[in-house]
DNA sequence: AACTTTCTTGAGTGATCGCTCAAGTATATA
DNA sequence: TATATACTTGAGCGATCACTCAAGAAAGTT
């Protein structure tokens, strides 16, 4: 008996993701997605229910899309390889709204004020770090470098390095690859 | 015959400072400038003109503190030295509103919607990086490290690592001095 | 075709945004 | 003490914020 809804859910997921990315928590506004998402604000709230919840939608979609690009480049190319090869892909990526991450965006821009979404975007970062930590440690079962270095720590300062690489390839005037490329030979070095 | 201010204007640009720097730029509203620097809205206009040409000075003071922090630390230990005292300095400053850079904060805020303190903020970044430059090159002239590296490589890594390294220290699950430690330690490896 | 159920629409809610300005107050000069 | 010159006050401006809801449109069932 129903009406079907007239989107597909996960595009419309996908559209939000691609503006918070860009513009940020505050820097969003309804407007901007009912343009985007061309929705009105009742349809909008029946599916979503609040700004704030389709943002966690879209921080969780980010991140699953990281992983998923960060455990097929695993794959394809070793644990190693892919842990060298993941900050040039990340800030090359021309279908990306933004070279900076959504997560350190949204964690930095909300932390001040004990929203929820901040705490959620550390979730997020811990889940990544936990991924670093497991491609470290398949590394050093391969034997690819030093078996005493300890995962957790690698992965601490993988990650510090990959925000701030980040963050610099969004300026127009740092040459953000050539910062990818020091991170991955200091890799080599371990 | 006039009348003079009853505050401090060096003052209030600080307390304004720590405000935008903890909370951000949107975070930041005229109500709580108002209660932090104890001003009605006219005073606070006929003082500064608005929001944003206070952001504008609180960045300036920022910065010039950033400088001044930096090469005092020159001053007393040399170049080298101060490059690696710099990051684990910074990110165990009680006094700092927050830990990560108000500079990089500002930058991801407001770049994507072109705003002119997005500018701004990248041309304080610039400043910063040419006196890490500068140190770089005297710590080559000091023989403490190897000559042929360029200074404004290692000072477009080095900055880099910085901003990942504080953005790191505003997450509480995060060993911040460890990555301080490991970027001091990277240092003596040139 | 009639009915039921859901989705869509868009005008409008109260709250808050950055900011203005006329009126009042304080202080230095004459 | 009178006057001139700021500085301070706070009610309130228009704009925008996230969000609501009553009414209408569309689609599956009978």
């Amino acid at each position: 008996m129903p009406r079907k809804p007239n989107y597909e859910r996960e595009d419309l997921i996908e559209r939000a993701r691609d503006l918070f990315w860009k513009r940020g928590w505050a820097g969003t506004s309804l407007k901007d997605l009912e343009a985007s998402l061309q929705m009105r604000p009742g349809s909008f709230y029946a599916a979503f229910g609040s700004k704030d919840a389709l943002f966690a939608l879209a921080m969780e979609k980010y991140t699953l899309d990281g992983q998923a690009r960060l455990s097929a480049l695993a794959r394809s190319h070793g644990a190693l390889e892919a842990l060298k090869l993941f900050p040039a892909v990340v800030i090359e990526n021309e279908k990306a709204p933004a070279k900076a991450c959504m997560l350190s965006k949204t964690f930095l821009e909300l932390h001040a004020h004990n929203h929820p979404l901040a705490q959620e975007a550390n979730l997020h970062l811990i889940r990544m770090e936990a991924d670093f930590s497991n491609l470290f440690r398949q590394a050093q079962k391969d034997g690819a470098i030093d078996g005493q270095h300890d995962p957790k720590a690698l992965a601490r300062r993988y990650q510090s390095d990959l925000i701030g690489l980040r963050v610099s390839a969004e300026r127009i005037d740092v040459d953000a690859k050539a910062i990818a490329a020091e991170i991955a030979n200091s890799l080599d070095r371990l």
